[in-house]
Parts: structure tokens; sequence; C-alpha cells
DNA sequence: GCCCACCCGTAC
DNA sequence: GACGTACGGGTGGGCC
């Protein structure tokens, strides 16, 4: 039949697909399921790895009923439908296997084993080896000298003599074998009681069921009772699991020859899904053709003034600036990298100082050089985090001005949930393919690490103009996506690149911090942290790490014998502060806890921590706000978080009064006021949200008055704080449980304040739903200015996961608009600080307030333009409302 | 000594 | 499992 002797491959295609999808959990960056995909191609790749088939043919289940569901109607009748995230991944499967040159094929009325065995009996009996690649145990009825089964993932092979081992009857037996055990999964229903052994120890001394069936009345026991019974429908069960041998396949054995796969095709593909290490094996089968990297230094001034002048021919440029530290405000400028064509950059040391270290052209000379490239309005900047660069290069005097495109943002605006981070080393990995040489390989890390400019010039080189050149191709990468996406454009360009200088002055205005009461007060907190921890040693009779959540259990749960009422994630009894709340009321010692705990958490986070951040040139904390972290859209703040300071308790009070005013101004906080609830009523245009903001109303005094059904005036506080517990609950996608345990109520009664909130305000039940659907439709949620916000677990088949992403495309409509107009208010308010007179500084900004520092002239005019801004911000269906108040410290302006 | 998961608590 | 988004301190275990 064939034309040599090469065995023939024959492969359970469906089996592969369902195997490959439930080992692999992927998708695109854009949320499409590509796991099964992904794979069946690593599966067909080994295949073709381990065995270099000549002869390979993959055989898929035909869609639609089969022979079998004639002869029995509940033939697989218990099979769970086609998951919704593998169904549109068959057609890619058939194309790549198209493209691997590798011919498949799927007969309808038959199962693919009907056509496995057909041609694995043909070949058999054509001398031709064949080697099924399946875990299937019905197609072991196939099993002969010539016809083997092989599992690659596992790497056995099933001969005869293996089939006997594993099953304890020959391959010809199976079908007896099968037919007497039963299978679950296509609902046959075998012999009850009877199972593997019983079945093997049967036709081992019988040899087939024909046999067993005349000498059936001298089988013992209950197992004997239930064969007599069965005989009648065992004869189905063997047609069932019998394969038909003789399916007309129309094609012959040549036809399975494997061709030469189509590069380009897969290449598409591979793109296309983002199996980048597929590419990568596809790339690595042929010689590179790559043009070679050109990095160089410039040394002298020629080569400087040649380069100054083909970057404003080109009109941009990629670039990155090496420092000795990540503090710009304490480290210094080592050297410039700069590249205006890919695969090609240039770098220029400044500063580097090792003994021996070359020449260097001066300071004053390249710098003159670099600002008219940097200052040049009409030459496009191109950077990775380009906040940091602009802000090293601004203590040298360089103000960057023309368009700015930061890697950072763009990948950020693309996909803000990036899984991994958007740093430069993991977006070159993903979108370029390209393992970049880690800081940490140039200057060594822990107590070997050393700074920048004590590194060798040619290794600087190499690793700086490595920087500009990926970022350079990653900008080219991320706008070709962006561009032709006009709501993504439009946050790039309106809101999200726009800020980046704008929180570059933010954070490098700081906040003026009152060091001295700090100490103060952590000293003060020891002493009363110290007292709690005695008398807690004294009631427990031992003493014990009170940090450790490990030994807390032992001391309450073990030794004092009280009982937790809940578990943490992984378990263990839970020591949480509502844990610790309930116990507090049989026990003096987890109340002394809670006292610990807050007051611990007060000095190590804040008091303790704060001053150390000082900057000691400044005298103040400057703050850095990371701008690609959150999914939603919000900035996040990082050493210090000053998103964080506490405000609800006295104690945590007096860490506000500590950040304070220059003397001679004032600090002025303006926040907005229930801006997500008001975007809640705006995205939902519920006619009863609209209503209470429109007129003006306390929003949770109003919800409370339509929930328990009661005038406004009539509210109870009890009322109004339940209230406030719906409205923010429901931002969240709360359920009752959750509100039931936030409010200490029954689950019964949560539930029923749900219902009714849903029967006042219909809309925002719609809302809710309509943001499920989009994120399941779209695999993304967006903002009202289009940024989106992908949920790649929306169709998870893990439940938790799931609904935590049902939660999010709630929520982050939400959180995200809010997030876009506080950005485009804080745009807006450098725009009028600079352009104005005053002296006004804008300095923190946490998620829904501004804080500025103002001399005490200008505190009137700041705040009122600023408090209009912020409430111009955005046109909504409802008004925007900002609160302002001032004070000397963040604690006074607060009120 | 470094790194990381876990637990917990602070903010909006 | 149960409320969305963050950051970070402390413990404790693994690893070098």
């Amino acid at each position: 039949m064939t034309t040599d002797n090469s065995p023939l491959y024959l492969i359970d295609g469906t089996a592969y697909v369902y195997r490959a999808y439930h080992s692999t959990n992927l998708t695109t960056t854009l949320g499409e399921p590509t796991g099964a995909v992904y794979g069946v191609a690593n599966m067909l790749n080994r295949i073709m790895r381990e065995h270099d088939p000549e002869y390979l043919v993959v055989v898929f289940d035909a869609k639609g009923k089969t022979f079998r569901h004639d002869l029995y109607e509940e033939y697989k009748a218990n099979r769970p439908p086609m998951p919704d995230d593998l169904r549109p991944q068959n057609e890619q499967i058939k194309e790549l296997v198209v493209a691997m040159g590798i011919k498949s094929i799927s007969i309808t009325g038959v199962e693919a084993d009907d056509v496995i065995g057909t041609l694995a009996v043909a070949a058999s009996n054509a001398g031709v080896a064949t080697f099924i690649s399946s875990s299937d145990k019905d197609l072991t009825q196939l099993v002969n000298e010539r016809i083997t089964i092989i599992d690659d993932m596992r790497g056995t092979e099933m001969g005869p003599t293996q089939v006997k081992e594993k099953f304890g009857v020959r391959p010809d037996q199976i079908i007896d074998f099968l037919a007497l055990v039963g299978d679950t999964s296509d609902n046959i229903p075998g012999v009850p009681l009877v199972g593997l052994k019983t079945a093997a120890k049967w036709l081992t001394e019988y040899d087939s069921i024909d046999r067993i069936i005349e000498i059936a009345d001298t089988l013992p026991g209950k197992t004997g009772e239930n064969f007599r019974n069965a005989i009648p429908q065992l004869y189905l069960a063997r047609e069932l699991v019998s394969l038909k041998l003789d399916v007309d396949v129309g094609l012959d054995l040549n036809d399975f020859r494997i061709g030469l796969p189509k590069t380009d095709e897969l290449r598409e593909i591979y793109t296309r899904l983002e199996f980048n290490s597929l590419l990568r094996s596809l790339d690595a089968d042929k010689p590179q053709e790559e043009t070679p990297l050109k990095y160089s230094s410039i040394m002298d001034q020629a080569s400087l003034d040649s380069l100054v002048s083909r970057i404003r021919d080109c009109g941009f440029v990629a670039f990155d600036t090496e420092t000795t530290g990540l503090d710009i405000r304490v480290d210094s400028l080592v050297g410039i990298s700069l590249s205006l064509k890919e695969r090609e950059a240039y770098y220029i040391p400044l500063a580097h100082r090792y003994l021996g270290a070359p020449q260097q052209l001066a300071q004053t000379d390249v710098l003159t050089a670099i600002k008219t490239i940097m200052e040049d309005r009409n030459i496009a900047k191109i950077a990775h985090n380009i906040k940091f660069d602009a802000g090293v290069l601004s203590k040298v005097g360089i103000d960057i001005a023309g368009p700015i495109y930061d890697t950072m943002v763009e990948s950020y605006v693309l996909n803000s949930s990036a899984v991994p981070q958007h740093s430069l080393d993991k977006l070159a990995l993903k979108y370029l393919d390209t393992t970049t040489t880690k800081y940490e390989d140039i200057v060594g890390k822990g107590k070997h690490q050393i700074t920048f400019d004590l590194v060798d010039i040619d290794e600087a080189t190499n690793y700086a103009a490595e920087d500009a050149d990926i970022a350079l191709r990653l900008h080219n990468t991320f706008w070709s996506r962006i561009e032709p996406e006009p709501h993504l454009c439009d946050v790039f360009r309106n809101i999200d690149m726009p800020l980046a200088p704008v929180l570059m002055r933010v954070e490098d205005n700081g906040v003026r911090l009152d060091e001295g009461a700090l100490r103060a007060q952590s000293a003060e907190l020891q002493t009363r942290i110290q007292e709690i921890e005695d008398e807690i040693y004294q009631r427990s009779g031992c003493t014990f790490n009170l940090s450790s959540p490990k030994q807390i259990r032992e001391v309450l749960f073990d030794h004092l014998g009280l009982t937790a009422s809940r578990k943490t994630s992984s378990g263990q009894m839970s020591t949480s502060e509502s844990v610790l709340k309930e116990l507090a009321e049989h026990h003096e010692v987890p109340k002394l806890l809670l006292e610990h705990r807050s007051l611990f958490k007060l000095k190590s986070t804040y008091t303790d921590k704060l001053p150390l951040l000082i900057n000691p040139k400044s005298g103040r904390v400057h703050t850095s706000f990371n701008q690609a972290v959150a999914s939603t859209g919000r900035l996040s703040s990082t050493d210090p978080n000053l998103q964080n300071i506490p405000i609800r308790t006295a104690e945590g009070k007096r860490i506000r009064e500590a950040f304070i005013a220059d003397p001679g101004s004032n600090l002025i906080s303006i926040d907005y006021s229930q801006i997500e609830l008001r975007l809640m009523a705006h995205l939902s245009r519920d006619p009863g949200l609209l209503n209470a903001f429109e007129r003006g109303e306390d929003v949770h005094r109003f919800t409370a008055s339509e929930v328990f059904g009661c005038a406004v005036e009539e509210v109870t506080p009890d009322q109004r704080r339940h209230a406030k517990a719906i409205n923010f609950g429901l931002m969240y996608g709360m359920s009752a449980y959750g509100l039931s345990q936030n409010l200490q109520i029954e689950v019964g009664q949560a539930q029923q304040y749900i219902d009714q909130y849903f029967t006042r305000y219909p809309s925002v039940s719609e809302f809710m739903e309509n943001a499920r659907v989009q994120a399941r439709e779209l695999m993304y949620v967006d903002t009202i200015f289009g940024r989106r916000v992908y949920l790649p677990d929306i169709k998870a088949n893990h439940y938790g996961r799931r609904q935590h992403s049902e939660r999010a495309a709630i929520n982050a409509p939400l959180q995200g608009s809010a997030a876009d107009i506080m950005k485009l208010a804080m745009i807006e308010v450098d725009r009028w600080l600079t352009d104005s007179d005053v002296s006004a500084r804008m300095i923190l900004q946490v998620h829904d307030e501004l804080v500025l520092e103002a001399p005490l002239d200008e505190t009137d005019t700041v705040l009122d333009n600023v408090k209009a801004i912020m409430e111009n911000a955005a046109k909504l269906a409802v008004p925007l409302d900002a609160d302002a108040a001032v004070g000397a410290n963040w604690a006074e302006a607060h009120d």
C-alpha cells in the first residue's frame, strides 16, 4: 500500500483536542482562548520530533449522531456539551493541521475510532506497521503484531503483551471485556458489580462472552445473577464497543504522506494566536537573516554632531538615560543612549569614572547637544517610563518638549491587565521575542552591586543602546496597534500620556513632613505597645511573637481554648480583625491583640517609616506614582505609598497632621463627592439615582429612604449606615453574604435589602448585567473615555476566577471612569498652575482627592479654580461635585 | 543573606 | 467562595 516500508501514524484528533484543552489554559492578550490549539500544536510537534513519521493522519470526530446512537438512544447521553471556550478553537486547529502539512479526516455517521480502526486494519493487512496515538482504551481491540497504541504524553507503547499485562486479556478479547465492564463515559451499562478484575477473570477462564453465556447458570453469587440478567443487553454493548472496520474512507494510504510545513501560514497562525515559543522554534529551523545589531558609543564631538543632525532630520528619537540609581533627586546621570533606527543605537557615556576609563566627551558639550534635541518641539521622543528619564534630564537643565511616546504607557493602554508587568524586559520578551540584558547582569546584585558609573563603557554601551533600540522597536509595535483604535488613541493622547509630565512635577514637588511629630508619635506608640504586650503575656500565661499569626493561633485556639469563626484561604484558623472582634467579647487577650495590631501597624508602616523617606536635599517626601499598575486605570503610589495614609481613627489622624504645608502656605484638599456612585447613575441612567444627585441629596440617606421605605428626614443613622454599605457593596459586586458579614445581619435580611434596592433602582441592575454580558462578548469592559479593561478570566471554568471577573466587570467601568476624570482634571490643573501666575503646587493625588500647597494669599483663588476644573473635567448625566477644605496640615484640610 | 508566599491592615 | 483597586510590614520557610 505504501510505497516504502515506513509505518503509518494515526492520531485520535478529538482526544488530542480535549486533552490539550484541559491541560493548557491560555488566552491571547485580547483574551481569546487558545490553549487547545497550543496544546495540539505541541503534541503534533512532539510526535513529529520523536517519531519523524512519513505517513500520518489526524482523525477527528464528525459533527452529529453516529450509527451507535441509532443502536442505542442513550449512547453518550451524559456527555457534557463542548465548552464554549473550546468551540471557536476547532477551526483554528483544523487550520493549524493543514499548515503543518498534515492530512486530517472526519467522516459523518461514524466516530474517529472507527476511521482509525478501518485504516489501521487495512494498513496492517497490507503489512504496514501502524501506530495509533490515543489514550482511548476502546482502541486496544485493534492491537496486533503490527498495530501498536502509543501515548506520547506518557511515552508508553502498547502491543499485545502490554494489553494482556494491563487488562489481563488478549486484544481480541477486549470487545467482550469492555462489554462486561461497561463504560460510564459512553453511558454503556455493563454488568453490575463486574469490574476490570472479574471481567478479566471470567474471560481468562471461559475465553469469550459467548462461552460464559453457555455456562451462565453455573456462575455463583450476586455477580453470576447480575450476569444472567444482563445477557440481553450484552449483545448491544458488544456491538457498541466494537469498532466499525469497513468505513468508506475513500483515500489511499499514500494520501497520508506528510507534506512540507507551510511556514508562512504557520507563522501567521502563531503570530495571530501569540504562540511566541512556537514562532521561535519555527525561526530556529531556518538560519536567521536578521540584520546584526549596531550598537556603538559616541566618544568624539564629530560623531555627536553627526548624530544630532541625523536625529533632527529624522524627526524622532528613542532614548534612555543611565544613572547611578533610581532616585532622581539623589542619583546622577551617567550616560544617554539614543536610537533612530531599529537595531541601531548609540551610547554617549558622560560620567564613567572607573580606573582606566577612556576619555569621554565633556559633559557640557554633550548636554548642550542633547538639549537641542530634547527641547526641539519638532522631534518626537520615545522612551520607556519617560517620567523617570524626563526627571533625570530636568535635573541637568533639559526640559523635554514635543510629542512624547512612553512604551510603558502604550503597553498599559493596550492592555492594562497584562499578566506580568510592563517592564522593558518583559515587553521585549513578549512582543519582540527578545531576551534583553538585565540591569543586574551588568551591575551585579546584593553587596557586590556597583553603580553604573563604574561599569565598563563597552559593556554599558551594549546594555544602554539595547534599551533605546528596544524602546524604539516596542513603540513601532505598539503604535501600529493603538493608532487604528480611536478610543485607545484618545486615552493615550488625551489622558495617560499628557499625565506623565504632570506626575513628574507632582513627585518632584513632594510633600513636607513634620518629622519631629512623627518621631514623637513613634515613641508614644512604642510605650503603649509595650504596655499592651506585657499585659497580653501576663493574661495568656506565655510570651510569644504578637506579629505572628501562627503563634497567635497557637495561643488563642490551643492554649486559651477559644474558637475561630473563620478560616483563611489556606484553611488555617483566621486571626483577622473580624474574628478577634468576636473573641474580644469573651476574652481580654484578643481585645488587647486588636489594639496592639492597630498601633503596631501605625508605627511600623507610618510613623517609623515616613521619616526615613524624607529626602535630605528637599526635606520633603517624594512618592513615586506608578501609571501602569492598576488594571482599572487608577494610579498607584510607592516609596512611600501616600495613598493609604490613615484617616479613620484618632491615632491615625495624628499621622495626617504630620503632613504639613510650608510656613506661609496652606494645604488645600479637594475631593470628588461620590464620584463612583455618580458614574453608576450616569452609566445606568437610573431615574431614581439620577434624581437623587440632581437634587443634591445625601445619596446614602436617599437610598435608605428608598430601601427602608421612609421619608428622607426620618432616616436613622443606622439606616443610613446600612444604605451606605449597600451602595458601596453593589459597586464592588458584593453578594448578600458579603453584605451580611459587613453589617452583621442575617443573609436573608441582606438579600431583602438588595432585592429592595434593585426594585427601586432597576436600571442599576440592568447596568450590572450589561457589564457582565459585554465582558463575556468582548472580553473587556470600558470606561466612559474608552479605556479598556480586559477580563481574561470572564469565561474561565474555575468558578471563583469567573465570579471575580464578573465583579471586576461591574467595578472597572466605575473605578476606571473616575480615574480617567481625575487624570483629566490633573492635566488641566497642571496647565492652569503653569499658565497662571500662582506659585501653588500640586503635591498629592489619592484617587478622588487632589492635594495642593499654596501660599496663604493664593489659597482662595487656587481652591476656587481647582474645584471648578475638577467639577468640569467631564460632562455627565449628573453634576460632578467636589468638596474642598484648607488647613496647615492634611488632617485639618480634610473636613 | 535573599526571595517569596501568606496573613493582615491601611487607603479609596 | 463570598467586596473592587492598590502597597507594604512581618513571619516563616526554602534556597544559596
